[in-house]
DNA sequence: GATGAAACAGCCGAGCT
DNA sequence: AGCTCGGCTGTTTCATC
């Protein structure tokens, strides 16, 4: 990990698409010397993935929330495989304090995001956060 | 947007460098037929961007918190500029209840956390969760 | 939206430093 | 041993139907 592979994952970062030949040109080295290093990030698993950031306004998810819950760590081997299945779970997060899950959804509406919440709720008391504006809209690490 | 669309993001979700010949054989249509679409979707933006999910762990990013910071809205235009420069923020966003804003941080050791939150708070009263384990990783809606 | 042709990029070899 | 330059294959894109 030098200062040309953080470059590299820059411009990755920028656009996923680019061409090998483009970022060459960019780090000042070779195309197959760049193909190599992303080779290389991906085996380590630095590179995790190449995906999309999509508008979630446009697929029709007008509701982004937070959803603080309170469980026992008696339900936790319950609630593991639950929230792993639901489709509308963008995050889940173990963290510290009092509700000791934090919860990132995205429904159509309301009325989704309160039949969730409500099937959250076998597992613990729930404390929801609906989010008005993203100053700083999701995004990975810096590198 | 139909079926296809959705398909097709489906497959760029996964793997957003997919060849146009290998979506185009999933959804048994054409090359140049997927290479509209894909255009179409990116000129209306619901591809916002092609992107990289790294691992946070191996670039040394090995704290991950949520701040949640209740700051009296006559800061707010302070604010905004100043959390939007900070590189660690992953993620801000604006929510109901008293702590009014909710920021994701991300920081190689609790040292570098602590003197962020020093920072933040000028803005006001701050309340920190550190995130032990993500049962669901940060992921896009499902289309 | 499909087909065929041209341009382009990515891959793999050989030669070099 | 690693990098750079060459040719070859496969993919993308454009024009036409």
């Amino acid at each position: 990990m030098d200062q040309i592979d953080v470059k590299l994952l820059k411009l990755l970062q920028k656009n996923a698409r680019a061409p090998v030949k483009y970022l060459s040109g960019e780090v000042s080295l070779s195309s197959p010397a760049v193909s190599a290093r992303i080779e290389r990030l991906e085996r380590q698993g630095v590179i995790r993935s190449y995906t999309l950031e999509l508008d979630p306004l446009q697929l029709g998810y007008h509701i982004l929330a937070y959803i603080h819950l309170d469980m026992s760590p008696a339900e936790k081997p319950k609630f593991i495989p639950f929230i792993q299945s639901c489709p509308n779970v963008l995050e889940c997060n173990c963290v510290t304090g009092n509700y000791s899950m934090l919860i990132k959804v995205s429904y159509p509406s309301t009325q989704e995001l309160d039949s969730f919440i409500g099937r959250l709720q076998q597992f613990g008391k729930t404390e929801t956060q609906i989010v008005f504006s993203s100053p700083v809209a999701p995004r990975g690490v810096m590198v």
